[in-house]
DNA sequence: TGTTAATGACTGACTGGTCAGTCACACTAT
DNA sequence: ATAGTGTGACTGACCAGTCAGTCATTAACA
């Protein structure tokens, strides 16, 4: 039918309004982070497009949906990051390192998304279960069944739990991902090399490792 | 005069204003933490206190004020539990797992005070440094102290930067603390050996641990 | 003891300001 | 001409904070 190449030739193409649309969720995600959910009003970010308000929701049903687009996006792109440091080695404790890597420095790079995450959990708390943990189930299945080779090859110890340990090091790197942000970090290479050091090898020395 | 001790009898009590606005305080940290900063309104606090919203008003300069004097007080609550469970020992490593314990203890068992810590550095971010950091500074000098000793005896490595390690440290309870909360925990106790195990042994198996 | 006055804790309807979301209209490209 | 895209003034809901007024209690006095 002509139609649709007429509509097509009128019309933005799928392409043209979804590249709009990600162009707003970017500049809100920023705007969202730097001056919380509820400063950062509708108007303002339109200022900030250089749009009209009612553009705005042309391309977005509510703030609320724009807001955990932004942190989806967020999320998506952390994932990504990490999944291809991870993939650049063969080594088991060298993808453990990397992903870790990853995963700190894209946060740092990137600390909108804090924000973000630490808002959605304010803001959505009852509406909504934070992106992050979504995201981070999604990943524990690989993490879990890669963790569990090496304590079968005898890599790591056998007498730890291997749920336990996952936690262990998620918890580690989630609680160093919000001091990093809140507190800002000198140095990040000497920061995760201490911290890979101590879980992988214990912060006794080796006279109290052998005494107990 | 007696004027003064009339007065005294009509007016309430320096120590009944404080109870008062203390009732105020603890209703509202949980209403806050309930609801969330935005949702919980004024209006709605002072239903729950079974008293007109202009009497809050009479113990309270303003809706932040009350709130930051909600996170104050959970803050220093905690700090307390903290110092009490760490003074019950003085073998030093048992001194380090009483103080986690009774940090994710009381966090589980006050979980208003998690949502507090979120709802204050989603809310106020560009106003106040977060509460939680500025206890956990004024502790810090102390335990850095305690870990410095304890490598100087020999028991905690030696090639391990003590900032770095108690950096590390706080990351992994910091972290626990909020995975806990938004994910609930079958078995905290568990939980702390495990955590307690790694960090102090590490996760690498004995053989992987010579060969390196 | 009974009556009136003073006190101040408490009340809740009201105000002023904010802001998400709407819609009638304007513009542009074909 | 007309369909699609953009506009921004407007509306209605919401809520922090206020303040003129109420009420229970105690003091003062006859």
């Amino acid at each position: 039918m002509a139609k649709v190449q007429t509509k097509a030739s009128l019309t933005q193409s799928a392409e043209q309004r979804s590249q709009r649309r990600q162009k707003i969720v970017e500049t809100a995600s920023k705007l969202f982070a730097q001056l919380g959910y509820a400063d950062c009003d509708m108007d303002r970010l339109a200022a900030k497009l250089r749009v009209a308000k009612g553009t705005i929701y042309l391309y977005v049903a509510s703030k609320e949906e724009l807001f955990l687009a932004c942190v989806d996006w967020g999320m998506s792109q952390m994932q990504l990051a990490v999944r291809e440091a991870a993939e650049m080695t063969d080594d088991p404790f060298e993808r453990i390192a990397r992903a870790i890597r990853a995963y700190l420095t894209f946060f740092s790079e990137h600390p909108q998304y804090v924000e973000l995450i630490i808002q959605e959990r304010a803001i959505f708390k009852n509406r909504k279960r934070p992106t992050y943990f979504e995201y981070r189930d999604a990943a524990r299945v690989q993490w879990r069944a890669f963790y569990q080779d090496l304590i079968n090859k005898g890599r790591l110890r056998s007498d730890i739990n291997v749920d336990s340990l996952l936690d262990t090091m998620g918890n580690l790197v989630y609680g160093t991902m919000f001091t990093n942000h809140f507190l800002g970090n000198r140095s990040i290479e000497e920061q995760q090399q201490t911290m890979l050091d101590i879980v992988f090898r214990g912060m006794l020395s080796d006279r109290e490792r052998r005494a107990k």
